[in-house]
DNA sequence: ATACCGACCTGTCAGC
DNA sequence: TGCTGACAGGTCGGTA
């Protein structure tokens, strides 16, 4: 499911929720491929820690944690519990709901984290695509933030790969958070094609497209921003509104620009769509 | 350095 | 209704 604007928007989400609460208990499922830290690990993070702040790095929910007063300074390590954090990604299909205690617990259940206030914080992954992690120093994410960029550093980014732009898009080491919407959707607005190699583009080109992907972006997060508090629910995802979308998912329709057919394509083993006439 | 492909998983939906 | 296969908004690792 979630791309940057997604992910911003359930880190706001979850922020203005459980920000200031404290997590008493932990429990981890026995499925290991959510888990990126040992078990032991996030539950020796978790348990006792205050939730400072959440917020989104590239496609990462990071919630900042705190030692409380009276476990971490009784545990004797305050200084290690310092700075840790404690990361998310949702993969295809994850979801951190905001429940009550008294809420079923849903199937694919892998985290389930007993906050002060009775509510409790859970992770939920049919696919398992997702991660979690704790971490002791802070975490920046694998590449830049786009919704930040400035028009220079994103030329130079693409500048020297030859990569075909659609790729280099999706590729987290350039630009975190970036997924296959997005990128479909800001190289329409572009009028760039996919398969068109990063290092060909034009400076006039590559300024376009930074405009574009911005412009989505901010966009889209703020028509996820005006139902954040449904995203995390134990409901999921009702009351979420996407933008309308150019180029994805809509092969075979009409370009709206120029009525031309939306094709598909595959480029980097992601489905791909874009107006072969706007589009160059 | 890059492209392609399978793998990782489960759910959903179209088609028969 | 039930089965099958394709496909899904993400990422990784192997191979050419």
């Amino acid at each position: 499911m979630p791309e940057l604007p997604e992910v911003e928007t359930i880190a706001n989400g979850l922020h203005k929720r459980v920000a200031g609460d404290r997590i008493d208990s932990v429990w981890v499922g026995n499925k290991k491929e959510p888990l990126k830290s040992k078990p032991a690990e996030i539950v020796r993070t978790l348990e006792g820690a205050a939730i400072e702040r959440v917020h989104r790095v590239g496609k990462h929910i990071v919630f900042h944690l705190h030692p409380s007063n009276d476990r971490g300074a009784a545990s004797g390590r305050p200084e290690s519990h310092k700075n840790s954090q404690f990361i998310v990604h949702l993969g295809m299909t994850g979801r951190m709901l905001v429940a009550t205690a008294e809420t079923e617990t849903a199937k694919h259940t892998h985290l389930i984290a007993k906050l002060a206030s009775g509510r409790e914080l859970r992770f939920v992954d049919p696919r398992r695509f997702g991660r979690l992690e704790v971490r002791q120093t802070g975490f920046s994410g694998p590449g830049s933030e786009p919704t930040t960029i400035t028009q220079e550093e994103f030329a130079r980014l693409f500048h020297k790969s030859s990569a075909f732009i659609k790729a280099a898009l999706l590729n987290q080491k350039f630009l975190h958070g970036v997924g296959n919407i997005y990128a479909d959707e800001s190289l329409i607005r572009a009028g760039i094609r996919p398969r068109r190699r990063a290092n060909t583009l034009t400076t006039a080109e590559l300024k376009k497209l930074h405009a574009a992907l911005q412009q989505v972006l901010k966009e889209a997060i703020a028509a996820g921003g005006s139902s954040v508090s449904d995203y995390v629910d134990a409901d999921g995802e009702k009351g979420y509104f996407q933008i309308k979308h150019r180029a994805y998912g809509r092969e075979g329709k009409p370009c709206l620009k120029c009525k031309t057919p939306i094709k598909k394509i595959v480029v980097g083993g992601r489905g791909t769509h874009y107006c072969p006439n706007c589009q160059r």
